[in-house]
RNA sequence: GGGCGGAUAACAAAGGGGCUAUGUGGCGGACUGCAGAUCCGCAUACGAGGGUUCAAAUCCCUCUCCGCCCUCCA
């Protein structure tokens, strides 16, 4: 199967051949980092994350770029409130931004390139734009023309003439034209500040990703992409800076990510409605949110609540427990050659296809998952009708789950570990369990669940439904699931 | 105003001329002391109006509504 990619730039799902045979170069814009990470971060960055790995999957050599901002007016202006230098200001954020996004699971780029380590490469760049005809300076300012650029408006299919109008003239405006961009500017006192041939000052923030994505990446690569907002005027500039410096194509495929939402709006500052990716892992496991970010196609804006995540958990949560009845057959080593053994085999193959071919047809993250469930229900009908399964049929079926898993950044818990929670649950369930037991000081998780279930054991044979259903709802509320079975009872924990 | 993209059941979300999407929730049944999990069954869909077609949620036209961008926001 081939794999196919709306591309942003013609707007349409293209069939995808690298630049390279069996290499991708892929540059995503990066952060600027002036505050913690927030949810629009991560999803981004998760769906770039899906994209890379289902290369990888595929068998390309992947090398993913994605860029620093750390010279900016909002970094600047944060870092004179706080009265410390903006270097030093971003780079404290350029670390904590990223181990934000390490917690939530979120594999690192090859590369993370700084605006501030770039300058040169940016100024040669402005250089050749102006040599060109390009660029023009303007008072210490240097400045894009986007007129002369006959296909500026290409990415965002905006003809200048249309962008032009509505557009109010400023007379005391050092551009010739209103759509014009800064490819450096001067810098003003307190601002940090490099030499360069139209005297002290900053880079542009368009000029930075045309730079460092073709210093590192070389003309043209395959895949630039980032958020929708970037989409114009950030990337159509890049594309004309750099196709009007060297003459080359820019890049290949243009991939952007539909915005998430909250509650149904727009995620601002003025509305005050920022998730920080902090807060949210205080409140959900990290496979949770990737799971609902999974849950919505990346073109598509997913709409972040507090529901959305419960309903995440939940289907995540069913998907565990058929790796884990997996993992209970492998552990059996039982050899039987019933059917159904043979049907389950076929389905594994099944899901595997259905899966791949979900992800060839634009990385559609929902349908994959959607053939995820599609295999756990054959799975769960699979243990209902089989007596014997084989554990080899398991063990391939297992194997399956953790490689496509892998590609969405899923299920690759090798058991469910208890989290930073783990003291606080440790703590709740020895008060609750001394009342039913004794000797609960010191004892790990797992042995107060074991004490507690036998004394449940002790009540439901004397038919003391009460303390028995108490012990199993006051261990369902702090994550663990009970369940009667015919071989006794069994507990797991579940998603939180 | 210009550009881009949407509207699918209670909610979320794929699909895109004939084929049960899927998840959560709801209803009924099996199992259970009761639950839970799981299984079996059921219900509720394609914004509105036209058109093309043997057949339209899907293609075409018109309309209504919504979101995003055109402000150095992923």
């Amino acid at each position: 199967m081939t794999l196919k990619i709306y591309n942003s730039l013609t707007r349409k799902k293209e069939d995808f051949k690298p630049v390279e045979k069996g290499k991708i170069k892929m540059y995503v814009c990066g952060m600027t980092v002036y505050s913690d990470a927030h949810i629009g971060h991560a999803r981004t960055y998760f769906a770039f994350d899906i994209i890379r790995r289902y290369f990888e999957y595929k068998g390309f050599k992947v090398t993913y770029v994605q860029n620093i901002t750390d010279v900016d007016d909002k970094i600047i202006a944060a870092a004179n409130r706080e009265g410390v230098d903006p270097l030093e200001y971003s780079k404290k954020f350029t670390t904590k931004c990223l181990d934000d996004l390490d917690h939530l699971g979120i594999r690192r780029a090859d590369l993370y390139p700084k605006a501030s380590e770039t300058i040169d490469d940016m100024i040669k760049l402005t250089e050749e734009i102006i040599k060109k005809g390009y660029g023009y300076e303007s008072d210490g300012d240097v400045y894009f023309s986007v007129e002369k650029f006959t296909e500026y408006g290409k990415l965002s299919g905006q003809k200048l003439d249309d962008l032009m109008s509505g557009v109010r003239i400023d007379p005391e405006d050092k551009k010739h034209n209103p759509f014009d961009f800064a490819l450096w500017k001067s810098s003003k006192p307190g601002e940090p500040s490099w030499a360069s041939p139209w005297g002290r000052g900053r880079p542009g923030w368009h000029i930075e990703c045309s730079a460092m994505s073709s210093k590192f990446l070389g003309l043209p690569f395959d895949i630039h992409g980032g958020g929708m907002d970037l989409r114009f005027p950030h990337h159509e500039n890049e594309i004309a800076q750099a196709e009007a410096a060297t003459g080359k194509e820019f890049a290949r495929y243009w991939i952007h990510i539909g915005l998430l939402t909250i509650n149904g709006e727009k995620m601002s500052k003025s509305i005050g409605n920022i998730v920080n990716v902090k807060d949210l892992l205080s409140r959900w496991e990290p496979e949770v949110v990737r799971f609902f970010f999974a849950q919505a196609h990346y073109r598509s804006p997913p709409d972040f609540s507090e529901k959305a995540l419960e309903n995440s958990k939940k289907g995540l949560d069913r998907i565990y427990r058929i790796k884990e009845k997996l993992e209970e057959c492998i552990a059996k080593k039982e050899k039987s050659s019933e059917d159904a053994n043979k049907e389950f085999d076929e389905a594994i193959s099944e899901f595997k296809s259905s899966f791949e071919s979900a992800m060839d047809d634009d990385f559609n993250t929902p349908q994959a998952v959607s053939s995820i469930f599609d295999f756990v229900n054959t799975g769960n009908r699979f243990f209902e009708k089989v007596k014997n399964p084989n554990s080899n049929i398991c063990k391939k079926a297992h194997d399956t789950f953790i490689k496509l898993g892998n590609i969405l950044t899923l299920f690759q818990d090798e058991k469910k570990d208890y989290g930073k929670i783990h003291d606080d649950i440790l703590k709740q369930l020895r008060k609750f369990a001394s009342s039913y037991t004794t000797d609960v000081e010191g004892k790990t998780i797992e042995d107060v669940i074991d004490l507690l279930l036998e004394a449940r054991e002790e009540a439901r044979n004397k038919k003391d439904w009460n303390t028995a259903d108490s012990i199993r709802n006051n261990l369902d509320r702090l994550g663990f699931e009970i369940q009667d079975t015919a071989e006794g009872p069994v507990w797991r924990k579940k998603m939180i």
